[in-house]
DNA sequence: GGGCTTGTTTTGAATTACTCACAATAAGTG
DNA sequence: CACTTATTGTGAGTAATTCAAAACAAGCCC
């Protein structure tokens, strides 16, 4: 028998590899977790994983997380008044939206077909730039949010 | 002879109590330092209005940029990697784009009308919200850095 | 135009999210 | 299996921002 740590799905073994990092059970615990829930920010990343590996620490998650994203297996999102978030899906342009209430991200295909602001209109005054990446952060409420918000409208006392 | 607080546009007088707040000199001098400087973050802030006002602090300018930007008279923009930054520039949907370089921001009028991505088109799977404002931040390298960095790229010395 | 009320600012400490230095550990290699 | 070196763990540190409570000052009343 060996040593089976979890079930661990062996893509992530050759990403790793391909990317000249070694595989170790942290990584692969981090990348399952985001894998089966995207967008989720370092303390949540730390709980999912401590259920396969509960001496993992959270400054070792923040490493990783950090390290897989200058190595291009993770994305992060930043949203405003929110920490980072991490999720698996790279190498598309798509973007997310965020519920102002819950925090709640979704992703967004885009809209415009693949690139689309990519040629911004610069205001007058402003010295153009040579633009990179053009990423759209969508702003709004959630189904659930809204649902609970029309329920406690009416009455504010509770 | 009156007091003479500096030179203050009476706008920012007529503004701030259309938004139901007390004129003061720290919210003016935040103002100014703004209009005339966009995009500062706020210890920037702080020592710009400190010519004005030696005696403010930055606990005080970190309240003020908050309520200003509750107030609707300010908008808060947040670069990843970066502290957040502020201007006078409300009520448009312009957009942002930031040397991830120098971090430098530059302000973009909407490329493609005046709601651009207001429309998203949801990745199959996730669970829509309703939108209410769409942010596009464009990542670049200012004309600035892109002329340093050619001419650092042949020699890495110095 | 002096006092009073209440919104603002200041002071000082605390918090959140994250980073760093260095020691301990374990992948991968021969 | 031993060895090298990437990776993780430990403990402390930092940057940006927030909070509680006291000091202050705008704007209103007269």
């Amino acid at each position: 028998m060996e040593t089976a740590p979890a079930a661990h799905q062996p893509h992530w073994d050759a990403a790793l590899r391909a990317a000249g990092r070694r595989v170790t059970r942290q990584r692969l615990a981090v990348l399952g977790v985001l894998e089966r829930t995207p967008h989720l920010e370092a303390e949540a990343v730390l709980r999912e994983a401590r259920h396969a590996l509960p001496d993992l620490t959270l400054q070792s998650v923040y490493v990783i997380l950090t390290d897989l994203t200058n190595s291009g297996l993770l994305r992060r999102i930043e949203p405003p008044h929110s920490p980072a978030r991490y999720e698996t899906r790279v190498g598309d342009n798509h973007h997310h939206a965020i519920c102002t209430s819950c925090g709640r991200v979704e992703d967004v295909d885009c809209a415009v077909g693949h690139a689309p602001c990519l040629t911004p209109s610069w205001t007058p005054g402003s010295r153009p730039m040579t633009i990179h990446v053009a990423e759209v952060l969508y702003q709004g409420v959630c189904s659930d949010c809204l649902g609970l918000a029309e329920a406690a409208a009416p009455e504010l006392s509770s």
